[in-house]
DNA sequence: GTTGCCATGTAAACTGTTACATGATTTC
DNA sequence: GAAATCATGTAACAGTTTACATGGCAAC
């Protein structure tokens, strides 16, 4: 969802035009915060919480190459003589430049709305296609997987130094912990007026 | 997003292939529900708690042609002799299997993985670039934000029917109100913290 | 009488997905 | 000696974004 984020941007102009996607401002505040390889970032993004982001290649270097190429980051060669070298990327001033517009920006409520996470949707979907008894099968798979889910955001957790100076990610962390516990009650809940609802009806007659 | 969903897909094969883009399902589970036009669907992005889908005509339309080639919706002209007609969709038996056998996949950790909002993105890539100040002006902002969405979504919830045979929406909904109510509890706590935290280390002196 | 809404659709440019290719190094 | 990991990149394809085009109708 790549929204424009700056500027507004007429057609083009060709200097210091500022607009990016979603993946290339997250690129920028992670080189910002850790000069890094297009591999390391593509094992952070599978192995973090910060899995919304592809870890395909494909998505990742071209990226990397577009924001070399506007100047927001630099690159050198990492001189290795056993193995292929790494292409590691810092940040470049009007790179900090880009990252900080988009950081002052207040949050806006749009933001909020794209929080509808894809297994409640299949949920809303779900009542007539399927009926009640799927309905409370498919709420103890949610279950399920949030409790998986909170131990991985709980062991990520425990990597995060505690005495930083830096809090804001394990206050991130926090964040993510409690939106998973607060799913896990609403879960309970729904069990409880799903079996006390009557069947639904059914999308076509005699199917399910 | 695109997730291969039903199937494996094989190089293509011609008759009945299922795997579908997150727009695509989400088309079949809306008009299942309730047939409509692109422009329904087009306002329903816009105006409801889905916006997670583009609301854009370039999206919708081209998705919704996909779908009736394939032979899960199919479409008619509604007679309007006044004003341009709105060709209604309606779902098809195969589009219906299609839908079931996406609502029927258990809850997988990898769909929860994809929670993180963009403001808390930006929250965790704040700190160095711009300090404990503006650490906590943002903070104030994301709480306006959540309460200005909280009011919307009960809004929106108390369009929908209390005492309908059909109530996974309305929990849906119940889910998203207490999302934003842990949000708004995490702020808070959040907001202390920074306040008893020493100023983080700058990203480049002098700056800020 | 002009702005805004209803309602459809298309075209160019860009981004991201999937899959492939390469080659050295460490682990079993 | 096979498999997995490190590390980079490209090519074909598919989907989205942005912007444009059209035209009647309602409101102010």
């Amino acid at each position: 969802m790549p929204e424009p984020t700056t500027e507004a941007n007429g057609p083009s102009e060709s200097g210091a035009d500022s607009s990016a996607t979603a993946l290339e401002l997250a690129l920028l505040g992670i080189v910002a915060f850790k000069a890094s390889s297009g591999y390391d970032i593509k094992k952070m993004f599978e192995e973090t919480s910060m899995g919304i982001f592809s870890s395909s290649p494909g998505a990742i270097y071209p990226a990397l190459s577009r924001l070399e190429r506007r100047g927001w980051l630099a690159s050198h060669l990492e001189a290795t003589e056993t193995a292929r070298p790494r292409r590691v990327f810092t940040i470049s001033g009007s790179g900090v430049a880009v990252l900080r517009a988009w950081l002052e920006e207040p949050v806006r409520v749009e933001e909020l709305r794209q929080a509808m996470p894809t297994p409640l949707l299949r949920f809303s979907f779900m009542e007539i296609a399927l009926g009640r008894a799927a309905g409370l099968a498919y709420l103890e798979s949610y279950r399920d997987a949030a409790e998986r889910y909170l131990d991985d955001l709980r062991a990520e957790a425990a990597g995060l130094g505690f005495n930083d100076p830096i809090v804001h990610p394990r206050l991130a962390m926090e964040h993510g912990v409690m939106g998973v516990e607060a799913t896990l009650h609403w879960i309970e809940r729904a069990i409880a007026e799903l079996n006390a609802a009557p069947e639904p009806p059914a999308l076509f007659e005699g199917q399910r």
